[in-house]
RNA sequence: GCCCAGGUAGUAUAGUUCGGUCUAGUAUAUGCGGCUGUCGCCCGCAGGACCCGGGUCCGAAUCCCGGCCUGGGCGCCA
């Protein structure tokens, strides 16, 4: 098939923002055949575009024989122009179509496609990653990423206007951040290199001259990890400022969550309908529960954790059934968090650690940090660390480290918890797990 | 890493319990034909599949063994 060129053509307007008041005008339209419905003398097509579709109607005996003819071999995906002009009409759901007055044909697409895209037979996960380029041209599969787009949007407009200085650091670094087993090792000019699993080292000693310090980006971890909120390569976005405490940053970490979910509440009314989800904008403060009281709830619920260890999934299962909402867990035992949360003053069994859950899932993890060297040392070798590995780091100890502390939300699983997905590879686009390396 | 479950047309599934009208059904997609108001259009026709290898058996989609692949869970974590 001869392709069509785009010539001097250009597009007037998104089929989104064809209206009925325009009947008559003259629009250029670009977008993909997303489906054909020929009833014999007339002759729809949906055409769609990024911000939604529009139907291109052709009345085959009343439109240019050329017109007809391009018509003739549409399929699905075709890349085409529409030139033609806006019927105002009460026999379309947008109240709109166009009758064209002519047609290029900009690329052709496969007969059969790997995935039905108008939705009527749903594929699986799998299939549908294979296959993702494509996947993503249906609304409901890329809806999620624009409430991605809305919410990173909304982080970064709130942190802006607190002073936040957005920062990117190394994702090929030396040595672990907080431990080893879970890296990917890289040849870095023949030495040994890791990808970074966190900025928190980075972050922690930009605190000693920005002050206020956030970063979006992806990191990557190596766990063995097949569940449904778990990938190996992430967006985390992480927060560090310097003069500040635990309960400081739970404090605005809360505002930014709540200052998301409103944008996204505002913004996204239409990707959050093609999600079928709705919306919610949390009360702040959020609830705040302390370990101890979290182990006694449990108890309380026939689910007995001894103190000092880890909460398993199927007991935040437990508590999310009764909290289904945000809420902190705070004052964790010192050895279950990483080596650079404060103990607390005078109680150095618990630590000023704190994790950010919705229902029973981690969303964010932060807490005050050390800024002692003695003690940072002293908490590596408890967890087995070596400090030599980490002189870098501690010789920024040396000269001036503020207390400080922070936080990290895991970007997939705020998206899943803003959309209602339930699978974290629907909001990655090209997700990487154990299993999966491409596309 | 450990524990489950599962691989049937492009996609999604039925059939596997208890081997035999399964020449493998259905929907959708695809191709061809028909239809002037569809919007999950409709109607007719056609082509299209039992993951790979081995075994048991008169006979295997179905049972057994091995492999490959996938999904889910756990621990860990964001």
């Amino acid at each position: 098939m001869n392709l069509d060129s785009l010539g001097d053509w250009v597009r007037t307007y998104y089929s989104s923002n064809v209206t009925p008041d325009m009947d008559g005008s003259e629009v250029t339209l670009f977008g993909w055949v997303q489906e054909v419905r020929d009833l014999g003398g007339i002759r729809f097509i949906i055409l769609q575009d990024r911000e939604g579709t529009l139907q291109v109607t052709i009345p085959k005996k009343r439109v240019a024989p050329e017109v007809l003819a391009k018509s003739d071999v549409l399929q699905k995906r075709f890349s085409i122009g529409v030139k033609g002009t806006v019927k105002k009409t009460n026999m379309t759901p947008r109240g709109i179509e166009v009758i064209p007055s002519e047609i290029r044909i900009l690329n052709i697409a496969a007969e059969q496609l790997p995935i039905d895209i108008t939705g009527k037979t749903p594929a699986n996960i799998e299939v549908r990653l294979d296959a993702r380029a494509l996947d993503l041209c249906m609304e409901q599969n890329a809806a999620a990423f624009r409430v991605q787009h809305h919410a990173l949007a909304a982080i970064r407009d709130f942190l802006f206007g607190k002073g936040f200085l957005e920062v990117h650091t190394p994702r090929i670094i030396a040595s672990a951040t907080e431990g080893g087993a879970e890296l990917f090792a890289v040849d870095y000019f023949g030495q040994k290199a890791f990808l970074a699993q966190s900025p928190q080292l980075y972050k922690e000693q930009l605190t000693m001259s920005s002050e206020k310090v956030f970063e979006v980006g992806p990191f990557f971890r190596a766990e063995l990890s097949h569940t449904r909120r778990h990938l190996s390569e992430f967006v985390s976005v992480d927060v560090e400022e310097a003069f500040a405490s635990a309960e400081d940053v739970m404090r605005l970490l809360e505002q930014v969550i709540q200052y998301t979910c409103k944008a996204v509440s505002e913004k996204c009314s239409k990707e959050l309908a093609a999600l079928k989800y709705r919306a919610t904008v949390p009360e702040i403060p959020f609830k705040r529960f302390t370990y101890d009281e979290v182990l006694a709830d449990l108890k309380s619920e026939g689910v007995d954790i001894p103190w000092g260890e880890d909460i398993s999934t199927e007991a935040f299962r437990v508590l999310g059934k009764e909290r289904g909402y945000y809420y902190f867990i705070t004052d964790w035992p010192t050895h279950s968090k990483a080596f650079y949360i404060k103990p607390k003053d005078g109680k150095p069994e618990l630590c000023e650690g704190f994790d950010l859950m919705w229902r029973w899932i981690e969303l964010v993890s932060g807490g005050t940090r050390i800024s002692e060297k003695a003690l940072l040392m002293e908490r590596m070798k408890e967890k087995g660390l070596n400090p030599e590995s980490f002189k870098y780091h501690l010789q920024a100890f040396d000269w001036g480290m503020p207390p400080h502390a922070g936080w990290a939300i895991g970007l997939e699983r705020l998206t899943m918890v803003l959309t209602g997905k339930k699978n974290i590879r629907e909001v990655a686009l090209y997700p990487r797990d154990q299993m999966r390396l491409t596309p």
